[in-house]
DNA sequence: TGTACATCAGTGAACGCGCGTTCACTGATGTAC
DNA sequence: TGTACATCAGTGAACGCGCGTTCACTGATGTAC
């Protein structure tokens, strides 16, 4: 009874979930997404295995409620000033996605390796987390592309961010060549400029 | 003995190879890299199942030389001028491998999310493969970046090619938000316009 | 051309393992009196 | 406060399936004479 006034009591169910979404984290974080086993869970989190199955409808859902917790990490990771300011706002965003991908590769990873089964909708909680990253995205848009223009600010801000994932992804993944960590951080770095330069640069 | 000559004679074992290769293509093609099962690659090419094993290490051995044949499919998809000749040639890349990933979805997807176990190095006909595809990219830079520049160049085709992948990678996913035909394309033109500028506009 | 034998490509049943999910059961929690 | 009972969270053995790879064998091919 110490706490039931203003937060709502944790539920024993609600304990579970929660141990559960931990040791899903942290398998994933050590082994990838495709090191997440039930039974390894479980363990880790001292329950049965069937327990898994009485806190979520199945494995999907819980790897969703880990993804959905990276999203809300990256998202403080995105929008806590960096010391050393270097160039533009983009930049910065662009280097601290960076950072993040690299110090986090594998629940990272799992954001975009995770695929629900066709006939399963994305839940609408994940959408809404999904959705919130973008809005912190759009703001550095805001000045060259004015209030009025809002949809294509909302296009534009994944257009740059689909743009960044794609140099930071090929670039740690080493899929089209050998690629030193200086060596990205250039490329991100000219690829910085050259948008910055093409943007305000007007229509 | 009527072809013992110019050709060097394909073996019993090359003709095995070559349908073992087209069986697994077809798979790739029909069902995504997940779909591949040995036996039925066996099945369609007509052989049995250990047969894959005497022509092949192992099923990544096979996964690479399919991915082989789709660097070549794209290398000649990119090289191919289109009709409606649009903009620039950096937009006629773009437009081209965002036409051919789409057609060839599966095949491209395979490209990406095929790894090879990490004590496994990859093979040097494969990365010669790669490797040869992107020459191909460095030459709409070069009126911009010199000779002298070569490296530079070599790694801005890289970076270039990195987040166009990136936009048509999350547009095709609809990992970010719906992501209809129109708006796919009208984002990658706005991309290459804001990259253009950019590139033009001098240091 | 015909026969005997060696080689080896190709066979496919069996191995070995992994793994998500279910369900009949149990034991802890909470309610009623 | 104490007892009897109902509920249901949690249990874990078992199910059901999938699948890459191996290996003892076989039958076709090619060679020697």
């Amino acid at each position: 009874m110490s706490d039931s006034a203003t937060k709502t009591k944790p539920t024993r169910r609600d304990l579970l979930r929660e141990r559960l979404i931990d040791a899903a984290e942290a398998a994933i974080a050590a082994r990838g997404l495709s090191g997440l086993k039930a039974r390894e869970i479980a363990a880790q989190a001292g329950c049965a295995l069937g327990a898994i199955y009485t806190a979520f409808e199945d494995l999907d859902e819980l790897i969703l409620r880990v993804n959905s917790r990276t999203l809300a990490q990256l998202e403080t990771s995105l929008a806590t000033p960096t010391e050393g300011a270097k160039k533009g706002e983009l930049a910065r965003l662009a280097f601290a996605y960076l950072r993040y991908a690299r110090e986090n590769e594998q629940r990272w990873r799992a954001l975009f390796e995770h695929r629900l089964p066709p006939e399963k909708p994305l839940p609408h909680w994940y959408a809404q987390d999904r959705d919130r990253l973008f809005g912190l995205l759009e703001a550095p848009l805001a000045e060259l592309l004015p209030r009025q223009e809002s949809p294509l600010r909302r296009q534009r801000a994944r257009t740059l961010f689909s743009a960044v994932h794609g140099v930071v992804l090929l670039g740690l993944e080493e899929k089209l060549a050998p690629t030193p960590a200086s060596t990205l951080e250039s490329q991100l770095s000219d690829f910085i400029d050259i948008v910055s330069r093409g943007m305000t640069r007007g229509e």
